[in-house]
RNA sequence: UGGCAGGUAGCUUAAUCGGCAGAGCGUCUGAUUGUUAAUCAGAAGAGUGUCGGUUCGACUCCGACCCUGCCAGCCA
């Protein structure tokens, strides 16, 4: 009986998400209960299976004694397959229902810890291997493999060729940012990658248009809702290419990437509660703000006492400047020509004004803070060596980098995007730790 | 790393001037043929982050440490 059953459970089965098309068919359900209410001869288990949550009712005279005494004592998260007809109804949130024929039990769970109330930060990421389950976090996420999607289909379909960089470095690319250290068999150290900046610069010089895809890791010890220690960054380069061209690329690419969370994910920011029309302004051109005129801004807003701190020109923008700056617009802005002083060492530099360097900072609106970082790279060899010197570099772990410049060296320019930072804009949330299955933080290596 | 705020049942929390720790949710038992974080009735479940001090008496006051959150620096 148990086979004969088993035969007739797989008949016909379907995802929660496809319902609307077997209106009046017997289907088949594989999931986990998200809730179960019952009203006497009536339980409404809803089942869950990962594209999306359907009510099920089970009437009592409907179905075998041991199925309904399975149903009535199951916890939350007990792992089911149940079958019944499709049926479209008002009473239903999401419109359909299942009328539920019969059901087994997969396995039964009992004392599931995140209950439909409200829990604290803590508690919630302690549980994150079980709190991606829940209809919140799954919709950041899916929201989250929609941004990767349309990185890469516009990459690709723009004539970028992915070449990924590695993980292990064995120096850093940017001196400053502190690092995390591992053994390299025996006695040697590695690095794992703040950037694949410099291989861009390499495979650039191979294939004329690449990007890089992957895991970045900074340890710095940064508390911050804007901050993973593990994140994924995607960075272009292009050959023969200015500081324009990297302006006009990140217009184009954060619109695409906007449209298609706008087409593709319209049932996930309807669970966020996502103002659309926030994303819909998200089209060319975006605003370009020279850093001299952005420090103007800052330094008016001071004056009108909107700003706490007076800005000096020269500093890099704390995170009350760039919310500041970007409330101005309701685009992203895009500040350009920052003072080389608070950029990378390889930043090409503004030819008219050499304290300038042709870097570009994308800002994201409603306080998302920089979302992307470029510009165009150093072509000369003596200005690179030079600048290693200063930032006492060790050179002979440049030594391939300089190549670059000894042989066919040309301008050539990209930029980093966060994809948790712009996860976390196209979401609307206030904390990029949603937006990545399992971040790590300081602090936070677990689960 | 600095500033601020916190650690009380599984979870979210209350406890007045220092006086025997109270609730909601979840769990368990029962009722309910349309529930929407279902509802109703009943039951079990904690000695307050750790260590030390003051006191007749400490969740409450003092000190150290641990942990968490928020903000800042740094960055994407």
């Amino acid at each position: 009986m148990a086979t004969q059953m088993d035969e007739q459970l797989s008949m016909n089965q379907v995802y929660i998400n496809e319902l609307s098309k077997h209106t009046g068919q017997e289907v088949t359900l594989k999931g986990w209960l998200y809730n179960l209410r019952s009203s006497g001869k009536l339980l409404f288990p809803q089942l869950r299976d990962g594209t999306g949550i359907v009510q099920c009712v089970v009437f009592k005279k409907n179905v075998q004694p041991e199925v309904w005494d399975a149903l009535k004592g199951l916890g939350q998260e007990s792992a089911l397959i149940i079958r019944g007809a499709v049926r479209a109804d008002e009473r239903a949130p999401g419109g359909y229902e299942i009328d539920v024929s019969s059901a087994e039990v997969v396995q039964s769970a009992h004392d599931y810890p995140i209950t439909p109330k409200e829990h604290g930060t803590e508690f919630l990421m302690d549980h994150r291997h079980l709190w991606l389950r829940s209809r919140r976090q799954h919709a950041i996420l899916k929201v989250r493999a929609t941004v990767v999607k349309a990185v890469r289909d516009f990459l690709d379909n723009d004539g970028f060729t992915l070449c990924d960089a590695p993980i292990f470095t064995p120096a850093a690319c940017e001196g400053t940012t502190t690092l995390f250290e591992v053994n390299y068999f025996d006695e040697e150290k590695a690095y794992l990658t703040q950037s694949g900046q410099l291989y861009n610069e390499a495979t650039a010089a191979a294939f004329g248009k690449v990007y890089c895809f992957g895991p970045t890791f900074r340890a710095e010890k940064s508390k911050t809702r804007r901050h993973l220690t593990e994140f994924w960054m995607v960075e272009p380069e292009m050959a023969y290419a200015t500081l324009d061209d990297v302006m006009n690329l990140s217009e184009r690419f954060l619109s695409y990437i906007a449209s298609r969370v706008i087409e593709d994910r319209k049932e996930e920011l309807k669970i966020l509660e996502r103002d659309i029309s926030k994303l819909e302004t998200i089209v060319p051109p975006f605003p370009r703000l020279h850093y001299d005129d952005a420090v103007k801004m800052l330094q008016e807003g001071h004056e009108r006492g909107e700003l706490e701190n007076r800005f000096e020109w020269g500093g890099d923008f704390g995170a009350p400047d760039e919310t500041y700056i970007s409330g101005h617009f309701d685009k992203p802005v895009m500040v350009h020509h920052y003072p080389a002083a608070v950029k990378a060492f390889y930043m090409a530099r503004d030819p008219e004004r050499s304290e300038l360097a042709l870097g570009v900072d994308v800002l994201a609106p409603e306080g998302y803070g920089e979302v992307i970082g470029g510009g165009a790279r150093a072509t000369s060899l003596d200005f690179l060596r030079e600048q290693i010197a200063i930032h006492e570099l060790p050179e002979e772990a440049f030594n391939w980098y300089l190549d670059l410049r000894r042989y066919g060296s040309v301008p050539h320019a990209g930029f980093g995007m966060g994809i948790e930072r712009c996860t976390a804009w196209m979401c609307g949330i206030e904390h990029i730790r949603e937006t990545i299955p399992f971040p790590r933080m300081l602090y936070r290596l677990k689960p």
